[in-house]
DNA sequence: ATGAAAGCGCTAACAA
DNA sequence: TTGTTAGCGCTTTCAT
C-alpha cells in the first residue's frame, strides 16, 4: 500500500500538500493540486483510516454489538445500519455476542481497542442492571441503547413500543372474541420481552380476563425454544390463540401448531411481533406488530454520528410508532 | 482512554518496560512487572490495537463481504466466523453489499484503508469475470474465496461442491420415481448457483430424462424471488418435485406450493440447499443437502489467519463434503 | 502557497 | 534488567 510520503515523493511536493489536497484545503496552487491529484491516480493511493485515527482520534469507524446473527430482526436491522452509515462514510464493526454476557463484554473490549468512536447496543438484557457498566461504557465513547429507553443512563436510546405494541395486538384478539389467549414470552428478566409481556397483562386485566399461568410459556430467543414452550403450553391448555413476543418465535410456534395438525386461524390463531420479511412468506402468512425496523436503524446511526461529530449534541430517546399488521394467521 | 505513557508514569518506570510487560517479555524483573501489572489493573489500561497495527502493521484485524444479511447461510456462517477469530483474537468487520457490485468494492476500499489483515469474500457472482480485481487485491492481502473453487487465482477457496450435491439430490428424486423435477435457480452467471444446476441436469441426463425449459425457473437469491419463480413455473408445467439452489429459496417455494394448495410431498415434493437451521422448522421440514457451515467457516477463518501470520503458508483449496438430508417435504 | 517538525500510542533496535 | 530513540502514516502548528 503506498503512503503519503510516496505520493509526496513522487509529486515532488511535501506530505504536508499532500495531506492539504486529500482535504480539500484551499491553500494550495491550482497546478500543484493536479500534479498531486495525478500521482493520487496512478498509485491508487487512499489514506489509512488507521493513521488518520491515529492522529486526529477518530477513525469513522463504529461498533454494534447484537445478541444473535441468527435473528432476522437483527439481519434487518444490520442492513439498515449499514447503509445509514455508508451514506455518512462510515463503518460499522458487528458483533455477536451470542448471548454470553462474557462475550459480550469481551467484544464491546475488542472494539474500545480498535479506536471505536460509538457503540450501538442491542440488548434484551437488564439496563439497570448493567446500570454501571454501561455508565462507565458512556464516559468513553457514545452509546446507542436499541429497543428499550435509555432509563436515565447517559446513553441516547431508539426504540418503538413493546408494551403498546402487544397491547394492541392482545387487544384485537379480543376484539375477535378470543378469551384464552396463549403468549410465548421470554425467559427470565429480558426488559425488552417483559415489556411486551406486561402488554399483554394489561389488555386482559383491562377486559376482566384473568391472567392464568397455565396460559404463559416461555423460551429463549429462537425458534426452537419458542417450539419445545409451545409444546409444553399445549399439555397445560388450549387457547383459542397464541402471541409470541418475537417473530422468530412466533415461526417455532406455528411450526409446533402445525405439526399437531391445528387449523389455522380456525382453531388457533398466532401472532407475533417485528415484521421481519419472512412472516409474509410463513404458510399461513404471520399477523404481527410491524416495528419500524429500517426507520430504527437510521435514526439511530445518525444519532450516533451526531454525537460523535459535536460533542455538544446531547443524549436523547427516540421512539417510534409500531403498528398491527393482520396477515393470514388471524381471522 | 489511558495509554502507554500513562501507566508509566504511574509505575515510574519506561514506555519500553510496560510494552514488554504487556507482551509478556521475561526481560522484566519480577517486582516491576507486578507493580506495572497493577497500575494497568488501576487504570484498567488495554493497549490500542490501532497504535500497535500502526507500528507493527497487523491489526489483528480482518474483512468478511458478503452479498446478503437476511440470507440465514450468511448468519450462521458470520456466527462461526465470529467464533473462530475470537479463538486466535482477531475481530471480523463485517461488510454487505446488498447485491451490488458498486457497493461491494467500496466496502472493500473501506476496509482497506482501515488496515485489515485479510479479508473472506463470499461471492457468488462470476470468478473469472472479476479475476483482475481479484488478482490486484490478492497482492495487497491473503483472501479466503468462499463456496466456490480459487479457479486458479492466487486466493485461498473454502467450499463445498455444490454440483455432486444437487446431483445427489436429484437422483434421491429419481431413485423415488419422479420425472418431471423442477428446479428453481439463480439469475445471471453467478457460478455457485450455476455450479449446483449443472448438477441437476447432469443427473436427469444420466437417466435420459429430458431437460426442459418449462422445468427451470429463474430468480434472485430471495424467499420472494424464488415465491415469484415458482408461481411462473406452475403457469408452465405441473412437476412432482422442485428443487431450489438454496434452501432460503426452498422457503419461497414452499410458500408457493402451499398457498396453491398442494400437498407436500405427496402432489408435489421439495428439496434445498444449504441445511440453514430454520429449514428443520417449515412446515413440513424441508429435506435439503447439508453444507457443513461451521466447518467451512472455521477453516475459512483459520486458513485466513494462518496466512496472515505466516507469509510462507500458501493458498490452497480446501473442499469439504456435503450431505443429504432427508426430511417431510419429500417422501 | 509551501514545508519542516512535532506528535498521536505503540514496539524494536540499540545502549547502558 | 531497564531506558533512550526512532519511526509506523498522518495532520497540524508554526515558519517561511
Amino acid at each position: 500500500m503506498p503512503t503519503i510520503s510516496d505520493v509526496a515523493k513522487l509529486a515532488d511536493v511535501s506530505k504536508t500538500t499532500v495531506s492539504r489536497v486529500l482535504n480539500n484545503s484551499d491553500l494550495v496552487n491550482y497546478k500543484t493540486k493536479q500534479k498531486v491529484l495525478e500521482v493520487i491516480k496512478e498509485l491508487s493511493y487512499t489514506p489509512s483510516i488507521i493513521a488518520q485515527g491515529m492522529r486526529g482520534q477518530k477513525t469513522r469507524t463504529f461498533g454494534v454489538v447484537i445478541p444473535d446473527f441468527k435473528n432476522l430482526y437483527y439481519s434487518e436491522f444490520l442492513e439498515h445500519v449499514e447503509e445509514a452509515a455508508r451514506k455518512h462514510e462510515y463503518i460499522a464493526i458487528v458483533c455477536s455476542s451470542e448471548m454470553d454476557t462474557e462475550r459480550e463484554r469481551d467484544n464491546i473490549d475488542q472494539l474500545l481497542r480498535r479506536n471505536i468512536d460509538g457503540l450501538i447496543v442491542c440488548w434484551y438484557k437488564d439496563v439497570i442492571a448493567n446500570r454501571s457498566f454501561l455508565e462507565k461504557l458512556a464516559r468513553k465513547l457514545p452509546i446507542v441503547l436499541m429497543d428499550q429507553p435509555s432509563c436515565g443512563l447517559p446513553v441516547s436510546a431508539v426504540y418503538s413500543d413493546g408494551y403498546k405494541g402487544i397491547k394492541t395486538l392482545t387487544n384485537y384478539f379480543i376484539e375477535k372474541g378470543h378469551r384464552k389467549i396463549g403468549i410465548i414470552k421470554s425467559l427470565d428478566k429480558f426488559p425488552v420481552g417483559n415489556i411486551r409481556f406486561e402488554g399483554y397483562v394489561s389488555a386482559l386485566r383491562e377486559h376482566g380476563i384473568r391472567v392464568t399461568e397455565n396460559l404463559i410459556g416461555n423460551a429463549d430467543w429462537t425458534v426452537g425454544g419458542a417450539f419445545e414452550a409451545t409444546k409444553k403450553l399445549l399439555m397445560k391448555s388450549r387457547p383459542t390463540a397464541i402471541i409470541a413476543v418475537t417473530d422468530l418465535m412466533a415461526i417455532g410456534v406455528l411450526k409446533c401448531l402445525n405439526d399437531k395438525g391445528f387449523s389455522i386461524p380456525k382453531e388457533i390463531a398466532i401472532g407475533g411481533f417485528d415484521n421481519i420479511s419472512l412472516t409474509s412468506m410463513m404458510s399461513p402468512s404471520l399477523t404481527t406488530v410491524a416495528q419500524p425496523i429500517q426507520m430504527l436503524a437510521q435514526k439511530a446511526t445518525d444519532q450516533l454520528i451526531k454525537r460523535i461529530e459535536n460533542r455538544y449534541v446531547r443524549n436523547r430517546d427516540i421512539e417510534l410508532q409500531n403498528r398491527l399488521i393482520i396477515r393470514d394467521s388471524t381471522e
